[in-house]
DNA sequence: GGTGAAAGCTAGCCGGC
DNA sequence: GCCGGCTAGCTTTCACC
């Protein structure tokens, strides 16, 4: 996957290009980085190729699919078996409401981020999801007041 | 911008397929929601326009474009009067290892999300930038062993 | 970097619920 | 009136030079 060709000045225009709108056709996409569209186009499937860009996503506001509500939560667990982190990990994953979980080094053991649409849905994710698993030896919740920046 | 015709079964559908392709093309998009082009493409315009299409952004290999190595970080500062606390927010947020930073309720403080090349430029992040902003009191840094689930 | 056939986009109009 | 489907002209894509 990783590329052996560094990415020139063209290819980083045509990712910052397509980070902000990855719906951009690509005449318009080789005028801005002043190509015609052919090169830029060869250029734009290379990066795909290599994984460079990875693939395209639209972006849902999450109030309107009832996910308006981010919580991040630090976990800490028993130490156990190797079977029990499996499990305790392929559980959580599969959770609709995880939208992000990490195994960290030091403390906590885990970081989860949680999207769900309300309070009461988070509570109810608390209770009847992730505190009710037996690994799970201490949780703590942590809302955020203000987003004042996200992605880059 | 929130709209008030809620979301049918057909809107969700194409939402869950833009979602994982945001480069579908219309008809393709049709195909796959059960409809022409044409209606499809009337919804998806109306969901633009209400804002639950937020978007497209194309996905890039954080590694290619040397953000390979994320970091969480949790701040406490000194409590200070207003004008010292939007002077950290703005500083903060111009940072571009900066890609994600709120205020939270309770501790920490803030919660900030840095990409980084590796450990060197964190290392450098660290001491030249963070750590000497006078409203900081403590950084504590948290490093993933590994990413077990990311976004939906 | 340019060219051209094939594919896709999208406006206008029509028909069924 | 609302929503889906059809036609048709314009734009974009992309293999080939």
């Amino acid at each position: 996957m990783s590329n052996e060709t560094p990415l020139d000045a063209i290819d980083r225009e045509i990712i910052f290009h397509l980070r902000q709108d990855g719906r951009l056709t690509n005449v318009e996409l080789a005028k801005r980085v002043g190509l015609t569209a052919p090169p830029c186009l060869r250029r734009v499937k290379r990066l795909e190729e290599s994984g460079v860009i990875a693939g395209y996503r639209a972006v849902i506001d999450p109030e309107a699919v009832g996910r308006g509500l981010e919580v991040l939560i630090d976990v800490e667990i028993y130490a156990q078996d190797r079977k029990s982190f499996e499990e305790f990990e392929s559980i959580v994953a599969a959770f609709e409401e995880v939208v992000e979980f990490r195994r960290m080094y030091g403390r906590p053991d885990y970081f989860i981020r949680v999207a769900v649409a309300d309070h009461a849905a988070y509570e109810a994710f608390l209770t009847g999801r992730l505190s009710g698993l037996p690994a799970v030896r201490r949780l703590e919740s942590h809302l955020t007041m203000k987003t004042i920046k996200t992605s880059p």
